[in-house]
DNA sequence: TCAAAAGTGTTCTTCGTACACCCATGA
DNA sequence: TCATGGGTGTACGAAGAACACTTTTGA
């Protein structure tokens, strides 16, 4: 066993944000000293001697950021010796999800450092985070086929569209709207309200829903096959 | 962000090895130093400087059981800022499978430190090693049920109510015998020899079975809706 | 009246699930 | 011949998957 040990411990964020316009984003900042000066990278840093890592994931982010995040946990550690250039450095990732009025916010503070990119057209990333990325889209990709998390990444009401068209994007392949719509209503965690979709175009506007808290709790703590 | 951190990194790996005799078990080692000296923990130590997560796990498994094990994989960081009393450790807590060889010869040599505890009656554990278990065994049982991983703690021949036992045994509940049958059958990665279980008492022995790597592989990257 | 988006049902197949009797062996 | 454990099939219901036309709205 080594008798001193020369490792620092940071924490890693990976938080997506979803509109339909926009489709998957991830949250990114531009690094502003060396190494990898002046390339984008994950929101993180060092963990605090005295708290948690989700304290220093979430005072990460709003020191670096300015958000607030409804849903994280912990996605994976990646300690690969020479991941970091200077010294040797282990991060502990994690992942989280924003409603779209977050991620609207910041989209548009574009003096800031901060900026959302969209999945699939992501800049080139300092360190590993490149790969920590894509471990989060996977790990999103699968949470989603068996716990109605996508929730998270919608406003408190939305059209049945809205959660369709979430699905299709980060799933990145197509879903038959009946069959969809058919295994969500089985669930019994959607409610539909009687009010309408307010119009922003051509086509006929859908019902608005909200989810059941209560059951959605339940159902996302127990699991549920979602496969789609 | 902390300019300084004093946070040291070590590694833990929660062992699990299964005979139908024993059901599923824990590799467990005695602590000779304080803290929580003579308590049972699980093994593991510090990160080396220059090795990577998995080096380290194998390392400490290696010095302070003499094992190798065939399956690893990272479970979860624990960085509770006061999980160790002296300093503040986080750990990176892997899981890992063994066959049954490797079981029998270890549970021999009971002169050692490190002994194997059934998962239902194990001891009073030092640290947060009692909590890191527990995650591990949810995670062998949701993986158990859409991966074939349950493979890894079998021997390479084994007749097919070996198998049923191992997941009666980690699942902890009963298990249809036809149904098993019908289900694993339809993924195609398990082949019948024409060998018969070796008799140890009364009753018609089995067929052995072994399991086609490719498609085993294949199955186990893809991940596979195996619900029992 | 046309383009755009939402809403809706049926059929077929696959899978999950419940369930009980016969067979091969050692004692 | 008995006790022990292994081996096997069927029938029902639920869910997955494939598939197209009608409705509401704005332009």
């Amino acid at each position: 066993m080594p008798v001193s040990q020369n490792i620092k411990v940071a924490v890693d964020a990976v938080v997506f944000g979803y509109t339909s316009k926009d489709g998957l984003s991830v949250l990114l900042i531009k690094r502003n000293i060396k190494p990898y000066k002046d390339r984008w990278a994950l929101p993180g840093g060092l963990v605090g001697d005295k708290e948690s890592l989700e304290q220093a994931v979430q005072r990460e982010l709003k020191e670096e950021t300015g958000i607030n995040i409804n849903y994280l946990e912990q996605l994976f550690s990646f300690g690969n010796p020479v991941r970091d250039p200077r010294n040797r450095v282990i991060s502990i990732a994690y992942y989280g999800l924003v409603k779209p009025d977050v991620f609207e916010v910041n989209a548009a503070t574009d003096a800031s450092d901060a900026a959302w990119f969209n999945i699939k057209s992501l800049p080139h990333l300092a360190f590993d985070h490149g790969d920590i990325i894509t471990v989060a889209h996977d790990r999103l990709k699968s949470k989603l086929l068996y716990q109605p998390i996508g929730f998270e990444l919608l406003e408190a009401k939305f059209p049945f569209s809205e959660l369709e068209k979430l699905y299709i994007s980060v799933l990145d392949r197509p879903i038959d709207r009946r069959n969809f719509k058919k295994k969500i209503s089985r669930f019994g965690f959607l409610e539909e309200t009687t009010e309408k979709q307010a119009l922003k175009g051509a086509g006929r506007p859908g019902n608005l829903f909200r989810f059941n808290e209560k059951k959605y709790h339940l159902l996302q703590k127990q699991g549920i096959n979602f496969e789609i």
